[in-house]
DNA sequence: TAGATTGTTAATCGATTAACAATC
DNA sequence: TAGATTGTTAATCGATTAACAATC
């Protein structure tokens, strides 16, 4: 039983921001942090930091604090960065297309391996160096790539049925923006959801509800 | 002292899910909904369902459940979807333009009323029937519009100075798509953060820890 | 050694769930 | 009226914070 057995959601969650105020502080030549200035520096509390890392291991040394270069690398092996878990993008719209123009894949645990929409205007077309395909060329390709996960910018109605096809061919992991709610289907399927909607709504109710 | 003050973020982030299930349902022609009901479809307990319901008001009624298109209006008012705050969209690149082309924002409480980028290429081109301008435009178009809310789809490293100049002219809502941290300047802001790269890293370390 | 700071346990706080009296 | 289901209080659970002994 290793330490890393069940860590909450809360904790994981905040993994990628430890991360990247460490990727900062490295990229400053900073090497040591004490876990009171790091709290400070992300407001939260030297406790919090503290009991968070402390889910994994052991990082720090008493009186010292933690090696910044050490940490980062550390969160980085946690988070699994080091990966390449090949994944397909399904509907290259708007949406679609910014992920796979704006996102460091490489960067992120991942490799962007195909594109695909099921528009003929689109089918055929380029993007980051992958040939866009027909949604109908999705069975064989899922065959014989061994995908691991699918980010799917396809509306809601088109989801279901992609789905199925990608969970038939053993892919277990999304990163879905749209409404479908895949974990209803599938309960053992690995899902991010983004909510850009529910999002900008929050934004709203905060507005309405903000004093002044 | 209404009913509504100091709702906890917990609850708020969970309004925009109810009102999509329960737009779902009205849609479908259902009239009314338990809360036992309700927590099933939407994977929750219906202890939760009532409670979060009851911190806005007893909108059931014993014995017979909820309505669900009153619920629904309900919701929205309690969101402020009716607002129509008028926000601009900073950076028009892929991300931007995604959103600018996907988001229904007149049913999320705003209304876009410009763009802006700095690439010269992007200026003056259209978008959803906006003139893209260019970011020094800035300055005038916030003291001409009064503006409520800004949606930042440029680099982190831009987001400092372009805030500088939102904030001194009473912009205090934000939707954050970079990893600049707002709030740590601007502690009275209104901010929404989308990192869509920590979904991504969240993704990843579920992936790696998930059985099978 | 003395000072600093961790790792970890205990205390507190908040959120979720259960239970049930009120009531439609 | 009897059955159903809410609104709400109380119990539980989990997450955050505080405290401090261990130790570099």
């Amino acid at each position: 039983m290793s330490k890393n057995d069940s860590i909450s959601m809360s904790v994981i969650r905040r993994l990628p921001r430890y991360y990247r105020f460490l990727t900062e502080l490295d990229e400053q030549g900073i090497d040591r942090i004490s876990s009171t200035k790091l709290a400070q520096i992300m407001s939260v509390t030297a406790s919090q930091v503290r009991q968070d890392l402390n889910c994994f291991g052991g990082f720090g040394q008493q009186g010292y604090g933690y090696s910044v270069s050490q940490l980062k690398i550390e969160i980085e092996t946690i988070l699994g960065l080091n990966n390449s878990y090949k994944a397909i993008i399904i509907g290259v719209g708007n949406l679609g297309n910014a992920l796979a123009q704006h996102m460091n894949f490489g960067q992120l645990g991942f490799e962007l391996v195909g594109c695909f929409d099921i528009s003929p205007e689109k089918v055929g077309r380029e993007i980051r160096g992958l040939r866009i395909r027909h949604d109908s060329e999705l069975e064989a390709f899922c065959s014989e790539k061994k995908l691991d996960a699918a980010f799917l910018c396809i509306p809601k109605s088109a989801v279901e049925n992609v789905i199925d096809v990608l969970y038939r061919h053993g892919i277990r992991s999304y990163w879905n923006f749209s409404h479908f709610d895949i974990c209803s289907k599938y309960s053992d399927a690995v899902v991010e959801n983004v909510h850009l909607s529910d999002n900008l709504m929050t934004l709203c109710y905060r507005m309405n509800n903000s004093l002044g």
